[in-house]
DNA sequence: CGTCGAGTAAACCATATGGTTTATTATTCG
DNA sequence: CGAATAATAAACCATATGGTTTACTCGACG
């Protein structure tokens, strides 16, 4: 049997969108990303890599890994030209996943509505 | 070099959170899994699991791989003990990693107030 | 100029993941 | 019982990912 591999059309908005998204929940999926991710937010200045990493107890090159992966899905900024870098957040990808588990739940809130009001007809008239 | 491999400590809760949360953000990384789970969230029935299949168009032993994604995040359940069974969504998942962001964000939004007050401050006394 | 150090790239390995094809396990129903 | 069928498991392949070790680039600075 062949399948429709891959897409599947639902709720699709654009690719791009959609491979967005894919980024910013895979570089999410990583509790050490997650963590890095507070390690900014956290923080008033932005850190050079170099202190990132000895913060974190990690090496540059696994540093430099995974804020490739923040970069691409576009939750992370490296700015500066000279031989010293400093990551900034960029949280808008963050809203854009929130925006879209938020989505998930209003569809799902109104399921429960739904059922909510089929309850109270069922109350209303028991022969329903 | 030698570096402290994985952990990190930052912002850890249990290792379990941090693995539903692994789990959670990874599901969401696929296309078709946040699909499928909006596809769940707006209908008001639990379809069988062929008739997901229908739908969207994928085979069975696919669909049942990103079932067991999504089991293991506990974004969604199996129910049925016969031949048939049914898809379930629980958003419980979901809203867990709402309040991931949320808390990232706040921690976020304290920086900008932050600044904000530095600036403030640079503004009242310019030789701060 | 030379070298030191920050940052990154590359090669490489082990394991995980997405997907297909093939096979197995029930459970319903004639 | 026996065939059909819903669902899942298993074998397998290609590619992606996390992580380490090694090597390169390039700006600062004596």
């Amino acid at each position: 049997m062949v399948y429709s591999t891959g897409d599947g059309g639902l709720q699709a908005r654009t690719e791009g969108d959609a491979d967005r998204l894919d980024a910013v929940f895979a570089a999410l999926s990583h509790r050490s990303r997650r963590d890095l991710v507070v390690y900014l937010a956290a923080r008033t200045d932005s850190p050079r890599m170099s202190q990132v990493a000895a913060d974190r107890g990690v090496s540059p090159q696994l540093l430099n890994k995974h804020t490739a992966a923040l970069e691409k899905a576009g939750l992370v900024r490296r700015v500066g030209d000279g031989r010293e870098r400093r990551l900034v957040l960029d949280t808008v990808a963050l809203i854009e996943a929130q925006q879209w588990i938020v989505r998930a739940r209003e569809y799902w809130t109104a399921r429960l509505d739904a059922l909510d009001s089929y309850i109270s007809t069922l109350e209303d008239d028991p022969d329903a």
